[in-house]
DNA sequence: GGCTGCTATTGATCTGCGTCAATCATCCCG
DNA sequence: CGGGATGATTGACGCAGATCAATAGCAGCC
């Protein structure tokens, strides 16, 4: 079992040559700071589907996203759903004030992470202004991108809410990777209608739509922009 | 004109017998940085519907709310609403990373608020971890609430949304006042509509239907919560 | 008191999206 | 290759909430 446990847990390699370091909040650390830092974490892997963690319980880890994507949901006790954003490389998830976890997140793709213990990492953080104001500045983007994402949910059309989310994704994916017209969504359906606050029929439906209006193209675990003009437009009003 | 900005910009009484102090991010300050703090700071007045900010505009101030209530939202280009918040004493507002506010605010009553140039607040919280934490602190928690809203605002219906609005009003309230049973709403139907994503309309017909339940009385500028049970009821579920 | 303006309520009707159900496309696995 | 699982698409229909329109309250003001 301990073997096992090391196989699926293991530093890997070191942060050094951390591809997403430029991206999370490690790149407030100088030199010394991320040899301490690099003690405290420990890398692990999660299967597509895998639950992360779960809402409400409470916190152990926070997690630096290395590889792969995640989706971060709520649930009304009926079961209905919220996806409240999905996790790529870079990100920093798991900060709570009430010490329990305030959405779930389940592994959409293989995804590997960075997990610190929650002591651990606060102790580390206590004193280190640079570092609190880099995961003050990733809180405040955050909390920019809610409410962009709030204005979706309560105010625009499926069609809208459908193109808004692609050209989202792709400015997402592009910072990145660098820009493309061709969008993997490794997303289901159902998890882009749970983002949107729409049912799957429909977010099926308007994919078609923006076909058929030669907007987009849909091909096998994505969609090609061909008119992303338009799309941007339609994301803008 | 230095006289008549002397008067609606003034230090009026000191921090020390500041009502919303424990409430704010000013409770982490120190006695000495308390002091230092209070000559960074300025009050203001606003009246009723007047602008304090507008989204896009190059923030030059954060503030933090002494008094009255403000609503926080952001326009499409053509003109539907979206309110993601409400702000209360106690509420630091202002933060951002583009260098630019991500929404407008103004006064639903009249408001009085601790006006601080970003420049000058920025240099005094650069080095104060305390402070810094603080401020985290409360941007962790503006995320919880933001996502939370994510959740009303894509998945529940009519009555739930209102239900919901009702209920954490009321909490919010009572964390300020102590509990009460009679709401004050300061906030028009319109403002109720447009942070929950409906029509006044529908709003109103809510109202009135939970009145007809026997689950609020509608007063004048509030409600009362006849049947606070039923409606945690329809806020939960 | 009566007029004006504004917000809230109520009613009638419409419609975008949800719901329910059938079919299709992929992929896996024996 | 065929069968069965799973997710996506399409169609028919219904309804919650939007839209359009007509009062109703109510405060301010002459």
């Amino acid at each position: 079992m301990k073997a096992f446990l090391a196989a699926i847990e293991s530093n890997g390699q070191s942060c050094g040559d951390c591809a997403v370091r430029p991206f999370s909040i490690c790149a407030s650390l100088d030199k010394a700071e991320m040899q301490e830092f690099e003690h405290l974490s420990r890398h692990a892997r999660f299967a597509s589907c895998e639950t992360v963690f779960a809402e409400e319980e409470i916190t152990v880890s926070f997690y630096n996203v290395l590889e792969g994507v995640m989706r971060l949901y709520k649930l009304l006790p009926d079961g209905r759903r919220q996806i409240v954003g999905f996790a790529l490389p870079g990100d920093f998830i798991g900060m709570t004030v009430s010490g329990r976890n305030n959405f779930s997140a389940d592994a959409i793709s293989d995804v590997e992470v960075c997990r610190f213990s929650k002591a651990s990492f606060q102790r580390f953080a206590e004193d280190k202004p640079h570092l609190l104001r880099r995961i003050n500045e990733m809180a405040i983007r955050e909390l920019a991108l809610a409410r962009e994402h709030m204005v979706l949910l309560g105010r625009r059309s499926a069609e809208e809410k459908v193109a808004t989310f692609l050209i989202s994704w792709r400015d997402r994916l592009a910072r990145q990777k660098g820009a493309s017209a061709t969008l993997p969504l490794p997303m289901s359906r159902q998890d882009i209608a749970d983002y949107l606050g729409l049912t799957i029929e429909t977010v099926s439906r308007t994919f078609t739509k923006l076909e058929r209006d030669g907007v987009i193209e849909i091909i096998s675990g994505g969609v090609r922009l061909l008119d992303p003009a338009r799309a941007e437009a339609l994301a803008a009003a």
